[in-house]
RNA sequence: GCGCCCGUAGCUCAGUUGGAUAGAGCAUCCGCCUUCUAAGCGGAUGGUCGCAGGUUCGAAUCCUGCCGGGUGCGCCA
């Protein structure tokens, strides 16, 4: 049950009453302040506007239509027609208890379940992954998770960089280790070096240039040799992302790659189609579509080269055979893409085009999540000391050296196995939830400090929330029976509210993804939880059995709602810490 | 030159799409542990929401123009 959905329902059945059209809705939104109740709903003064009459007396019309007898204490009308609803503690009591008998959380099915496929991460495999492939791996990658929480079926799309002229350089050099008797996981054990390596050769080498030349175009005519090569270095390249997915504690696995290579067959098809279309047309040599939807102010169109002289086709086109793909074999009912910000000219163009050429219906949504850059505490994006890029493996290890050096000094208790585990967690969970809890479209910057300060909105301090809350259950041992919930104190009912706006918030993720929102809320909770903690003791002697079930009850709502909020954005919770 | 994004406390960031007196966390200062994990809690200080107009009951949010920063703009992906 969803406190706002149900609210709303209420509020807009009030409005009908009162002879208000429909098309203006309650606007019903959680009160910001202590004093203006639980929930606000300021529909009153938009229709009031509208309608010419007066938004207080349009309220008060509203207020006595409004039927929450048992639900709130009292219903008042503010300032200018802000409607404050105050919840009654017996019917949050009630609500707070069907949450503790619901392992879902409140969470239902989703009524019509979508098809939603998701690109995210999408490394090139000609390189190592570094930070760049950080954010839209992670961000992508929890809002897989909320979706399928809510229910949807979702496709995860790794759109890996395994195709184009790189690789015949790439091949050539693995050749020639592999002939001097080299194993190809060897060969290819630091990547970034190995690229490096082959570059080099590249530029110097012209007898290799000429062959690394020639492999790229046996490798797109399907040469067996060279496509067995090929094959070989996908596989270790990819088995270095599947360890950092792995390390990161996100879902992609093999099964979700479909790299560019994918649609290399379908590419001249994508070409003669827009041809057909009239879309397409020659100049300088190149195939090329000009959009007037995108033109600038002159009038003169945005040009998208979807084949170039000689033949060769670019990152447009095979976006746009995986569009298709996507739209017809996978038959999504939305399709989210996580990239870069810098990308967003090209991504809109391809949309424009995928609806222009009718490759992808109107009823199909199409959205781009764009994400600004991260940078070092200079202002500057993050590269190393050196200038270099830095590598995600790099970064991960360092991320747990730090978290393992501060458990040293603060948990000196833990076993040792419990200090690697909780190292791993900790030190992982700071960098993603650093991430993730930044508004998605500016540029953050990055910073080891304070991610694992364990001091205000970080992962370590919802981690040690919830170690807490765990801390009191061993504790209770016999005395660890939770019952119905009872509120009494106002930090009891602050914190059942906010527990009960679990799906709202998850809901506004999914619709917006926009996960910092999830991020937020959840520090919220932990926040109140604490002072939950401090104003309300559970295990005293002098604590009547019902108070102290009750508190357990709203204790163990608060764990799960902490351990799934953080499952949801791929954050692990301990035992202890 | 044109397009897109951004500018909120000393620092890092929120602000539920136009709502009430703009909120957190760091940092600084003051309190709270023989009692469920003090990696915690309470309190204080700190703002011309880049600037100037406009729209209206009401603007950090919407429209226009400046200033400042980032990023992108035909044969890489």
């Amino acid at each position: 049950m969803n406190v706002r959905d149900f609210l709303i329902h209420k509020v807009q059945h009030a409005m009908q009453a009162a002879g208000i059209p429909a098309e203006y809705g309650p606007h019903l939104a959680p009160s910001r302040k202590a004093g203006f109740g639980d929930y606000q709903a300021n529909g009153a003064m938009a229709a009031a506007k509208a309608m010419r009459t007066n938004p207080r007396e349009l309220a008060q019309a509203i207020v006595a239509q409004l039927q929450l007898d048992g639900v709130a204490d009292k219903i008042e009308i503010a300032g200018p027609g802000f409607i404050n609803i105050h919840l009654a503690n017996n019917w949050l009591s009630e609500m707070t208890s069907q949450l503790l008998a619901d392992p879902n959380l409140g969470q239902e099915k989703a009524a019509q379940p979508q098809t939603v496929v998701v690109d995210y991460s999408s490394p090139n495999l000609a390189k190592e992954m570094h930070v760049g492939h950080l954010r839209s791996t992670i961000i992508g990658d929890a809002l897989v998770r909320a979706l399928e929480y809510q229910g949807h079926n979702v496709i995860r799309q790794n759109h890996v960089g395994d195709w184009g002229t790189q690789f015949g350089m790439l091949i050539a050099e693995l050749e020639e280790e592999i002939d001097d008797g080299e194993v190809a996981e060897f060969a290819l054990k630091d990547l970034e070096a190995f690229y490096q390596q082959s570059k080099q050769h590249f530029d110097e080498d012209e007898e290799f240039a000429r062959r690394a030349r020639d492999y790229v175009v046996k490798l797109q005519s399907g040469d067996e040799r060279i496509l067995y090569l090929w094959e070989q270095f996908k596989k270790v390249s990819l088995k270095h992302s599947t360890e950092i997915y792995q390390q990161l504690n996100v879902t992609l696995s093999d099964e979700d790659v479909r790299g560019e290579s994918y649609y290399n067959e379908d590419l001249p098809r994508v070409v003669a189609d827009l041809q057909k279309l009239g879309l397409a047309q020659e100049d300088q040599g190149a195939q090329v579509v000009f959009l007037e939807e995108l033109a600038d102010k002159e009038g003169k169109p945005s040009p998208v080269i979807i084949q170039k002289q000689g033949g060769g086709y670019l990152y447009a086109t095979s976006d746009l055979a995986a569009l298709r793909y996507r739209a017809n074999i996978l038959k999504a009912d939305r399709i989210m893409y996580f990239i870069d910000a810098r990308q967003s000219l090209h991504m809109n163009q391809v949309f424009t085009l995928a609806r222009k050429a009718k490759f992808v219906p109107e009823s199909i949504s199409l959205e781009h999540h764009a994400f600004g850059t991260m940078m070092g505490s200079d202002g500057k994006p993050f590269k190393t000391r050196s200038g270099g890029t830095v590598k995600l493996a790099d970064l991960l290890n360092e991320a747990v050296e730090r978290a393992a050096a501060l458990i040293a000094l603060k948990d000196p208790d833990l076993s040792e196995e419990e200090k690697v585990e909780v190292a791993e967690k900790v030190g992982i969970g700071a960098v993603k939830y650093a991430d993730l809890s930044k508004t998605r479209t500016n540029d953050y910057i990055f910073n080891w400090d304070s991610m694992l300060s364990f001091e205000g909105n970080t992962a370590p301090y919802l981690q040690y929330a919830y170690t807490r809350i765990q801390s009191i259950f061993r504790k209770a041992g016999e005395q660890g029976v939770e019952t119905a919930v009872q509120i009494e104190t106002d930090e009891e009912k602050a914190l059942a509210l906010k527990l009960l706006q679990f799906t709202e918030v998850v809901e506004q993720v999914t619709r917006e993804a926009y996960p910092h929102v999830l991020c937020t809320y959840l520090y919220e909770v932990a926040s109140l939880f604490m002072r939950f903690y401090e104003a309300c003791p559970i295990l005293k002697s002098d604590i009547d059995p019902a108070t102290r079930g009750s508190r357990l009850a709203i204790a163990r709502v608060t764990a799960r709602t902490l351990h799934k909020g953080l499952d949801l954005l791929g954050i692990d919770t301990m035992e202890k810490m």
